[in-house]
DNA sequence: GCTTTCAAACTGTGATCGCAGGAGTCGCGA
DNA sequence: TCGCGACTCCTGCGATCACAGTTTGAAAGC
């Protein structure tokens, strides 16, 4: 089961899933890890002859993905995946700064040594992104870091919405890391980790917090020169 | 424009949207007003016939509404809008008064004199709604002041993940406002008027932590005798 | 009256097609 | 060289159909 797999699953268990929902987790993770950026336009022809299926499951995925603000259908020829402005950059920021935290603290109390040590996996191989510079494994740790948290607490809805905003922000933060360059990166989760060890809520809350405001916070709106970004 | 129109609108403005827009858009409405209720089983095929229409527009809305979390499509056969678990409650409950405060407080700065004898309009209708223990129109109210105020925010990101929570408890609500008897509902707006019109940002978000802690939380654990309700 | 089995009905899903509209490209004239 | 108009191409969207699977209801047996 990779690491970076949706936050809130809703295949039913043992069951395999139908084909726009396995096309939906794939542009999701397309998203979130930055491999689609801002401006890009997207065709349901366009993915549908790139992953050798038919317009329905890409149009049911799509719907899904622009029902999430992950993909705006403009009119007729035009799906893109938004530019990002500062206001929406500033609100995607607020938003995670005030539902982030939480689901960690939510989380503390069910995060067993298993869970711990997956988290300090999932980190070393963060590190090992940031020294050879390479920002998609960088993300790819990173939701694979946050979610594997999240995900412990237990609180369907609070880590649905909180997934929403990682399909939001991902391709923007993908150009971004790309211009600050990964090998400046700093892996901000070694104080979460700590906190988690010694089972400090609060520790972990401020953690995260400044995770999110410095990790997405300062390099983000470096990345913001002007109202529009592509 | 109706007051409780989609809190983030998503259509070209001039322009008639897409058949799926409109289609969303009434079901919409009718999740956040009550007017379907928990396991309640919805198909397709079913709608499209009630709305004149065919089955595609109904999919697009149905997969955008299962984003949201609004519906879950369980298997063949088995759409429904799912019931409401003590879990469950309990984190959207949370989630409200993680968002919508800071919503009411972001609106603050840009209510005008006309947005305010607006909110005061919905306000006195939804105390009708009370008088005549209209429940449906109670909730009508009710959405249309909350987004009333959200929307004046202009936190797009921030709202729209207000509305897919109101998506989710609207079903639930309406069962219980129905068995509490909408008559004996208290209007708390007035704390929130009285609030905006001072121009008292603490008090406003106060007002809207307790309407949403009172209103939802107080009447809505009544509502969860087990913990499935339908 | 209850349980089990089977058939029918209904469903979500995937595929395909056609339409109308918008985007993109090219050519011509100033 | 630039701007505008015309034309072409590509698109989202709506419609329809078929399939496989699930649910429902009826009938038979105990």
């Amino acid at each position: 089961m990779p690491e970076s797999e949706v936050l809130v699953g809703s295949a039913a268990p043992d069951e395999e899933p139908p084909m726009h929902a396995s096309i939906y987790e794939e542009l999701r993770r397309r998203l979130i890890t930055g491999k689609v950026v801002p401006g890009v336009g997207l065709s349901t022809r366009g993915l549908a002859l790139e992953l050798g299926v038919s317009q329905m499951p890409v149009r049911d995925a799509l719907s899904r993905l622009s029902a999430e603000g992950a993909v705006v259908i403009r009119s007729k020829r035009k799906i893109e995946v938004p530019p990002m402005t500062r206001d929406r950059f500033a609100d995607l920021l607020d938003c995670r700064l005030l539902l982030e935290p939480v689901a960690a603290m939510a989380a503390l109390p069910h995060i067993d040594t298993e869970t711990l040590a997956q988290l300090r996996r999932i980190d070393a191989d963060l590190d090992r992104a940031i020294e050879t510079g390479d920002v998609i494994a960088y993300m790819e740790c990173n939701s694979a870091f946050h979610f594997g948290l999240y995900r412990a607490s237990g609180r369907t809805t609070l880590n649905r919405l909180i997934e929403t905003l990682w399909l939001q922000f991902g391709p923007f933060m993908r150009t971004v890391y790309s211009d600050y360059g990964a090998a400046k990166l700093i892996d901000q989760h070694r104080l979460a980790l700590d906190a988690i060890e010694v089972g400090d809520g609060e520790a972990l809350r401020r953690a995260i917090a400044s995770d999110i405001a410095d990790g997405m916070g300062l390099i983000g709106h470096r990345g913001l020169e002007s109202d529009i970004v592509t």
